[in-house]
Parts: C-alpha cells; sequence; structure tokens
DNA sequence: TGTACATCAGTGAACGCGCGTTCACTGATGTAC
DNA sequence: TGTACATCAGTGAACGCGCGTTCACTGATGTAC
C-alpha cells in the first residue's frame, strides 16, 4: 500500500520520535525495532525503507535528544533554574531521561558513527552549559564540565538506586543541589 | 566428570571473577554465560550448578566488585590522591573501570534483587569516602555523594566520548580534578 | 585399609525465544501521454 | 482533464543467529561397610 510522500515522512518522524523515547526510557539494546515501529504505527518491514539500520537509527536519536536538551540549558533563566530542574525527583522519575544519562552507558559499545553523534551531542550540551558562566572567568570551561558531569552522575545514581533505597536516592540529589551552586560560585 | 568439593569452588570462584571483568568490560546484556564460564576454563552447562540464573551472578558481582572500590577508597592515603587515580586517562582506558560506571546504566533495567545490591554497594562507597572527610562538617554527607556523582558522571562522559573526541573527554577529567579539589575545599 | 556403590560436578546437545534483517508481494500514488 | 502504467511505501512471513536455560549422560569423588 503505497502511501503519499508527505504521509511517509511523518511516518518517519514518528519512528524516530517513538525511538527516542522508547531508547531513552528503556536502553537501545531492550528495545527492538518491531516495538519501534509498532509504536509509530507501522509494520518492522517498513522500517529499511526509512533507516538503513537500528544504529542509523540510534544515531539520529542521539542528535534528536541532544538538541531538545540543549534548547532547554539555552531556554533556562539561569544555571540555578537548571539545576533545580534537572537534579529534582520528577526528572529522575520521568521514563525517558536526557540522552547522556539514558544512552551513556550504551554508547560506549556501540559502533563508532553513534559514538560521533553521541559525542557531538556532549560538546553541544557541554557549550551550551558554558554559554550561562561569565566569559571573564578562566575556569569557566572547566567549571562547565565538571557541572555536567556532576549533573549526569548524580542522575545516574538517583535512578539506580531510587527502587531499593529511595533515602539515599534523595540524598543523592540534594547533594548536588547543594554542591552544583557551590561549583558556580567557585 | 565430577570434581573434588575444593576444585568445585574454586570453578565458582573462577566464574564469578570471570563474569566480573567480563560484565564491567563490555556489560551485562553483551556478555553471554558461555562465555564467561569459558573465560574460567569450563563449559557453560555446569553454570547452574553454581549460580541459580545469570541475574544471580550480576547480584554477586555487584558485591564484588563494590568491594574492591571501597578497598580501593579505604586504601588511599587521602581524597585528592583516590581523585587523581579516579579521574585520570589509565582508570578511563581501563578495560574494566569501576562498578558504577560499568553497570550504572544496566543495573537500573534489571530485576529487583540485583538493583538491591547495586544499591547497598552504592551506599557502602559513598560511606567510604564519606570517613576521608572531617567529621565536624556538617556537609560532609551531601559533599561525599556529589563527589561520587562527579567521579562517576565524568567517567561515564569521558568514556563515551573518548574514541571520536580526546581532546573534549581530557578536558572533561580535568575539569573535574581541579572541580573535585574545590568541592572538598567546599 | 580395601572395596562397592551412590553422589554429583561438569559436558555438550538441544530447546525455545526474541531479535535484526531480507524479501516477495500488494495496492495506492504519481507521472507520462 | 482523463487514462494507463511504472513506482515504491508498507505488509507480513521467513531466515539466521545468539542467548538463557534444561537435561540425559559421564565418570571421578566420597562414603558406607
Amino acid at each position: 500500500m503505497r502511501v503519499s510522500k508527505q504521509k511517509a515522512a511523518e511516518h518517519r518522524d514518528a519512528i524516530l520520535l517513538a525511538a527516542s523515547r522508547l531508547f531513552r526510557a528503556r536502553g537501545f539494546d531492550k528495545v527492538g525495532v518491531a516495538e519501534v515501529t509498532q509504536a509509530a504505527g507501522l509494520t518492522h518491514g517498513g522500517f529499511y525503507g526509512h533507516f538503513a539500520s537500528k544504529e542509523a537509527l540510534a544515531a539520529e536519536v542521539c542528535d534528536l535528544s541532544f538538541g531538545n536538551a540543549v534548547r532547554r540549558v539555552q531556554a533556562s533563566a539561569s544555571l540555578e533554574d537548571y539545576i533545580d530542574y534537572y537534579a529534582s525527583t520528577e526528572h529522575r522519575d520521568r521514563e525517558g531521561p536526557c540522552p547522556m544519562v539514558a544512552l551513556g552507558g550504551d554508547v560506549s559499545r556501540l559502533s563508532g558513527p553513534v559514538r560521533a553523534h553521541f559525542s557531538a551531542g556532549v560538546a553541544r550540551y557541554v557549550a551550551a552549559i558554558r554559554a550561562h558562566m561569565p566569559t571573564d572567568d578562566p575556569l569557566a570551561e572547566g567549571r562547565a564540565s565538571a557541572l555536567v558531569s556532576l549533573l549526569v552522575g548524580s542522575m545516574n545514581l538517583a535512578r539506580a538506586v531510587a527502587a531499593t533505597d529511595p533515602a539515599l536516592s534523595e540524598n543523592i540529589l540534594a547533594g548536588v543541589r547543594q554542591q552544583a551552586r557551590a561549583l558556580l560560585r567557585g
């Protein structure tokens, strides 16, 4: 059943969007092509008309979700605001968190192209954080990447322990909100 | 071919050790039971005489590798020393890094028991870091968990981008070494 | 101490399942006249 | 504008592969006498 070019483009977008949500929720390996296409309202056979492989899809998911993450950084009034948004229980309990938390572990085991897209995303993200800092601070570069490390690491740990040790999970987030501010004041 | 009780216990240890190395190097999902037992010099059929399931093995791997990580923290002369050891390119390029970096992403998608062992490991690790801090600092708790988040997050990112953006990877580690010290001085 | 036998650690083939990918086919779309 | 046909987006069955787990079997161990 052939479909209009516009419909086909919409289907491609739907697959990409579903993949972004599912990959970030459950990880690249735990979500199959069939599940992604089904979530987009299609069957799996047509997938390869839109993407060369599952990895090619993963690479585009990196671009898409880092784009969203960077936009959110840019839209924040201040880094303090962003820290409060990021290191919150709401963000922790969201199904599809930021790509660095959701995909960071998987990505170092994926092929070169996916890693390249992921790396580019991290660079853009760190730069967006950096843009919120005073331009005359010689340590701003280090502060920016350290802040990103701090946020990503805390979210990783807070999520890993949330189900079995909620108190520890809260402490981790609270510690980060406090120390992230200290890191900014330097 | 039955084997003496002592030999059997040695085989169990060998499987656990091989699993700890392989799981941390390539992730829980990417290493099969057959590969683990083969690395221990056995065949896969006998595995279930030693462990109830692959997940049960993962739980024991958590205990083992967190035990090693905690011992390393305790053996450090100071937190500064430990930071330099941890946020180094040598540690980044090691095949099997610390369990929080290697397994943190996988663990939040595994079953309850594994997560429980992982959580307990994180708690022990944070406590070991905390033990290096002055007892009269009311912020020490938050500092300790933030330092752990910072170390883990930076290693995650540094590893993910190392292959395709080595300069960014170095910057991340350098930023962390610098800011981790600032976090200690508070 | 020596012998006969039950136990059981380890082997390797097999099962069942899910996954990424391929492919012959269908039928609506878009185009050439 | 209308018609005939080539194109091609999407379908669903199938393939090949790897994995976790099971199981009948083997033969050395450990024990009862």
